[in-house]
DNA sequence: GTCTGGCGAGAACGATCGTTCTCGCGTCTG
DNA sequence: CAGACGCGAGAACGATCGTTCTCGCCAGAC
């Protein structure tokens, strides 16, 4: 029992530094010594947990999914109008882009890096994003919004996150939000 | 003479070379004996026109903004009236998110991987950036729309490439397209 | 107390990579 | 023709990194 909850923050010590390193440098500028260090663990436990770097890797994306979608969510649900639910992303994105540590989206970072070279990480990326554009659909949807609004917003929302992250600003936020807005609008809800 | 084409034509295969490896499978996965074999000089004669593997990458950013900047220019030259201008934009990026080997904005991909450790890298990439939302804003001004339609739409650039990137389609193009069609038409131009 | 097994610390290993050096050939100069 | 230079080919070097191994220690079993 012990070895079982022990095994468990374990890994999820491991992982949570491994996200932090990962994002913070980019993935390949990061050795599995900084990993080790970070996570105060051993190298012998470390890979004991996970097999490999990439392995490693595909948990972080893992534990990087459910955090941004637990994000989101908690945001939209705050909100109870169908319609000030599709905005709430991007209030959330502005909250996000405050944080000093912001340096874009994670997914979409290591996407550039790895995922010609890698396609588990390419195909966990693509999963990814294709479940937060599922999710705007959803919204879109019990917004009364045509099909077409759904592609169209997630858009924005990819582009304030690079543009956020390359200008080192939150206005991409802002600015995305406000385009939301006039795209809502024009489609009639 | 002879010497001074002869460098600069190997320069430009060197540039050039890197640029084609470093796009399709990231910088850090290309060692400079693959830029080497690729651009068909030896090591000695691509540490001579380059002094690092740094000074490499930022000149194959330079080249890439320059052929991004002429592509897009080109593309929106071809357009009498100002307001089709702003979406010609969205056309071009139709036509190269159709190229096979298309893998999202080398740029964006560049800051993920590298911008956190390499700041000239960083800067390149955020001069590129200004560059083009500099570019935007001059197309909306001669249509005589308002200042805050510039970064709306180069939101939906950033965000269209990335999305086509991760998705491997091209509808993203489309769909932009089709979003600042909406908003242009709210801003009344 | 003794033995066993697992673990942490970190050395070690093999591969890769950025960068430099060596060597040998061809070329231009006088 | 002699000699010096420049260059290509690729070996070599040093650093880094992913991964594994060694060693010594401690805990638990009997």
């Amino acid at each position: 029992m012990s070895e079982t909850n022990g095994s468990q923050s374990t890994r999820e010590a491991i992982v949570d530094a491994a996200d932090g390193l990962f994002y913070a440098r980019g993935i390949g500028q990061v050795g599995m010594d900084a990993v080790r260090d970070a996570a105060g663990v051993s190298l012998r436990a470390l890979y004991k947990e996970f097999a490999s770097k990439d392995e490693l890797i595909v948990a972080v994306l893992g534990k990087r999914h459910s955090m941004w979608t637990s994000g989101v969510t908690a945001k939209v649900d705050s909100i109870a109008e169908p319609r000030a639910k599709l905005l709430a992303v991007y209030d959330y994105l502005a909250d996000w882009f405050g944080d000093a540590d912001f340096r874009g989206c994670g997914f979409i970072n290591a996407f550039g890096e790895l995922g010609a070279a890698n396609h588990r990480v390419a195909d966990t990326v693509r999963e990814h994003k294709a479940d937060f554009q599922k999710y705007v659909d959803s919204l879109v949807k019990a917004a009364g919004g045509p099909a077409s609004l759904g592609p169209q917003l997630a858009i924005l929302a990819e582009g304030a996150q690079t543009t956020a992250a390359i200008a080192g600003t939150t206005d991409a936020a802002r600015h995305a939000r406000a385009a939301a807005e006039s795209l809502i609008a024009a489609a009639g809800i």
